[in-house]
DNA sequence: TTAATTCCGACTAAAATAGTAGGAATTAGA
DNA sequence: TCTAATTCCTACTATTTTAGTCGGAATTAA
């Protein structure tokens, strides 16, 4: 689990949809002004969201993107690993090109950064796009 | 609670010298060498574990460095973030400038990623250097 | 036909991370 | 006292990642 802006735009853009989403297909243009991210960018995002079905477009003008599945059936987990290519905070790749095999001494702290990744995950797998939009209420309880 | 190589390499370093403190001050040298970390590097590394209070040097032939106390007094977090600079993973700063005051829709991921933090930090804190000595069998458990 | 939109690929800028270089100060031991 | 091994210090550079821009093609409602 890699955390960027980019997957924290992703997060905000998704609510932003979720909380319009009765308005019909909202526009990246409109995203852009109320979430104040580039339109570009948004575009590079949204792409990668549609690819991993997180959300359905319409193009042309009235165009737009919904949710393509109800809000609270939307992980956070979902919607960040869709934008950020990589799953893991730290890896041994760099280690393992000097011999880093999981069991020697060298990676006495494999198992931790694996452990806390294991943490991370379980964190977002838990929290669902409904329960942002509902004013945080949900998330303030899962400590 | 930032998550980088350097971090790893400190904690890699640290679990080095918790194994063998019984030998007296460990060389940046052996660490090096054991470990497979440029020289230069971890002298900044260890740069700021000794501004951190959890490394004593002493210098000349010798010499080297022993921990400050012992390994099970010492939280992988406090480790972390003596390398690290900063604390957070993702702030509101740059949002900040463009408006965000945590209460307005636009930072409704605000909580959330304020909450992982804590999470992560919490994960750091119930870890000690000693757990990872042992062969890592006490982190297994934490789950 | 036009304006609003998604869609696409390539490019660039900025920031963070990782690592290097050179040398000064200290100290154990020959 | 000399030498080698070491910490210590500051500045610099390289690499990678992240963030963001640009130009234009395709689509569609009005």
């Amino acid at each position: 689990m890699k955390l960027t802006t980019k997957g924290r735009y992703a997060v905000m853009a998704m609510a932003d949809l979720a909380l319009y989403k009765d308005n019909g297909p909202t526009s990246l243009t409109d995203i852009s002004l109320r979430q104040n991210i580039s339109l570009a960018y948004l575009e590079q995002i949204f792409s990668k969201l549609k690819d991993n079905n997180l959300v359905k477009s319409t193009r042309g003008a009235k165009g737009g993107y919904i949710l393509e599945k109800p809000a609270n059936e939307i992980k956070i987990s979902n919607i960040i690993s869709a934008v950020d290519e990589k799953v893991k905070t730290l890896n041994c790749k760099k280690e393992s090109k000097k011999g880093c095999n999981n069991k020697s001494t060298k990676c006495i702290t494999h198992n931790l950064w694996d452990q806390l990744d294991q943490h991370i995950n379980n964190f977002f797998e838990k929290v669902k796009l409904q329960d942002l939009v509902k004013r945080n209420s949900n998330i303030q309880t899962l400590k």
